[in-house]
DNA sequence: TTGTATGCGTTATCAG
DNA sequence: CTGATAACGCATACAA
């Protein structure tokens, strides 16, 4: 059977008093006849009214609603980043709508789209890979929609968004290594064109060159990211002539696959060689051999802070009913020890 | 600048036309004059109209929005299964409001609460472990907001849910074990209280029957699930006169446990114990000893099918205005092997 | 202290 | 073929 909502007007009829008496009764309004408050609050109560957030919303031109967008929620940095963002989110009673991009451009601008159909009220979104245009994102702003990216964030100034400098991260790992002795440092980077494998190549020319040790483009390979790239990446730096006593991985599934490759040939995970990667997984420390060092990148952090910048964004809005202010916050890119880490 | 966004009525105001004929002629009604509806239809493109999904959907008393509630998205489990929800939702324009349980009833509550204010057209969930309270789900019933469980479904007959039979699939697992010449199988079960943990052990004791094999409960033992429980766990199973050559885990977060604790017990992994588990995280292929042998619970496929049953349920109500079939969906519980495990 | 009227953007029902 | 108007549920400015 179809019990139909009571709203206010139904609740104005039976009291017989007019929906304004009633809408403010509910609303704790200052000037109401405390016996009608509480006459409408009790009937309220008793019909199990709720108020319909729909048309509240309509009215106010609000929805209470973040669009979220992530390369893919099945990894684990992102699974952690959402909850930090749904986290910040319930805290100011806002509420999240969830749409991944599987890091393709065509699929990140029909989710944007749907998101703006649905009018959130602004929208939090870590980039696709391969997303290198930003009309779809941009014409959001003309509507007044603040974008708060995160993580993977467009290389332009005056944007909102919080990110790990991976550059800085990268210097301090290949820091720590020449500080324990390892010289010959490998890198198996990811795709050119992606910004995090600027960040991480750049990083890694500095750390060295900041120690005075000259860079051999022998030890920077690249990966497409398949198990058989960084295969292939393996097989090369293992076929040098002076192969590297250290390899930094683009990422966590890459380390995994190298280290798998690297047992495959028989070599002593972080005794021949050693490992270090980006945390992008703690399930790694469940792993035989997780990075020896990892920089850390505060997944939940990151979420979280992205979505209170959000709340100050739409709350500049309301109150100038402008946005002025760009929040950039860069976080720092700690290196941790793994506990489990056999050496 | 607070850029206003198109309406109707505006178009209508520099057409010197009605808004309904605005309407008619963007929704392409049959008898409205061809001249007006180009006029109407270019200035519409020109001022980049888009419809106030909005205001439509408060109209219609729908919003194009399922809730779907999770106990943790950081288990992969649970992020392959709103991959397929997802998928299934933007095939047919719906769009997915987001929220996690944390396995707190309270937490799943709050979220059910805040999804019903946001008027969602209908709900899929899969419970949070400790929930045995139904009042807060069956409320949104009569309000006519259709749910759809799964994977942790509850105990129910007529409610729509899909969900792996892992009775069945325990005792296929048995069987497997048995056929393979392993006969002292022990079961790390979870607590008692949970549905998950009676249809393993029930399903355990069954396959044991089935081949005339006498169940022994000192084989049978428990873990909070927290790594000291499993831990403990295994303490009791080794100590036992005779230990088992096959073990059964709840998850693969208790595998993972439990393999490390053999391993720090000099044991052989899969050699002097074999691991077998259910299939909750694909990433256990990257460990040095995944499970033998898996019970697939098809989390992408789940989600899936939860969806299509929905579209569905909502098709329903709209066609008959209730609701009045429930769709109750069984998965096969698979058992396969793991391509890289080590015997 | 309470009621009346208006508007939010859209569609649908009547008229014309 | 097109226009005027009501309605959706609520908040609020203005009246009383």
């Amino acid at each position: 059977m179809d019990k139909k909502l009571p709203t206010i007007k139904e609740i104005a009829r039976r009291l017989n008093v007019s929906v304004s008496t009633v809408s403010r009764a509910l609303s704790d309004h200052p000037r109401i006849g405390l016996r009608t408050k509480t006459r409408v609050q009790e009937l309220a109560k008793e019909l199990n009214y709720e108020p319909n957030a729909q048309a509240i919303f309509f009215k106010q031109k609000k929805t209470f609603v973040i669009g979220v967008i992530l390369p893919s929620i099945r990894e684990e940095f992102f699974s952690e980043a959402i909850s930090g963002i749904e986290s910040a989110a319930t805290e100011h009673n806002y509420t999240i709508l969830f749409g991944q991009s599987y890091d393709d451009p065509e699929k990140e601008k029909n989710v944007v789209e749907a998101m703006k159909k649905q009018r959130v009220d602004g929208l939090i979104i870590s980039l696709s890979k391969q997303t290198n245009k930003y009309d779809h994102l941009t014409a959001l702003e003309k509507y007044n929609i603040p974008i708060v990216y995160f993580d993977r964030v467009p290389p332009f100034e005056k944007v909102n968004k919080v990110y790990c400098n991976l550059y800085k991260g990268t210097i301090d790992m290949v820091g720590w290594l020449i500080s324990r002795g390892y010289k010959r440092i490998a890198l198996i980077n990811g795709p050119d064109k992606l910004a995090a494998s600027k960040e991480r190549l750049n990083g890694y020319i500095e750390g060295l060159s900041k120690r005075k040790l000259k860079v051999d483009m022998q030890m920077v390979e690249k990966t497409n990211l398949s198990r058989e790239g960084t295969y292939a990446a393996m097989r090369s730096l293992l076929a040098l002539k002076h192969p590297p006593v250290a390899i930094i991985t683009f990422n966590d599934y890459v380390h995994m696959d190298a280290v798998q490759y690297a047992q495959q040939q028989g070599i002593q995970v972080n005794k021949d060689i050693i490992f270090v990667s980006y945390a992008n997984l703690p399930i790694t420390n469940y792993t035989a051999f997780p990075p020896l060092v990892s920089i850390e990148q505060y997944p939940y952090g990151q979420g979280e802070r992205a979505m209170e910048i959000m709340i100050k964004l739409l709350h500049d809005k309301t109150e100038n009913n402008l946005i002025d202010t760009t929040y950039v916050e860069e976080m720092p890119a700690t290196l941790v020890m793994h506990g489990n880490a056999r050496v």
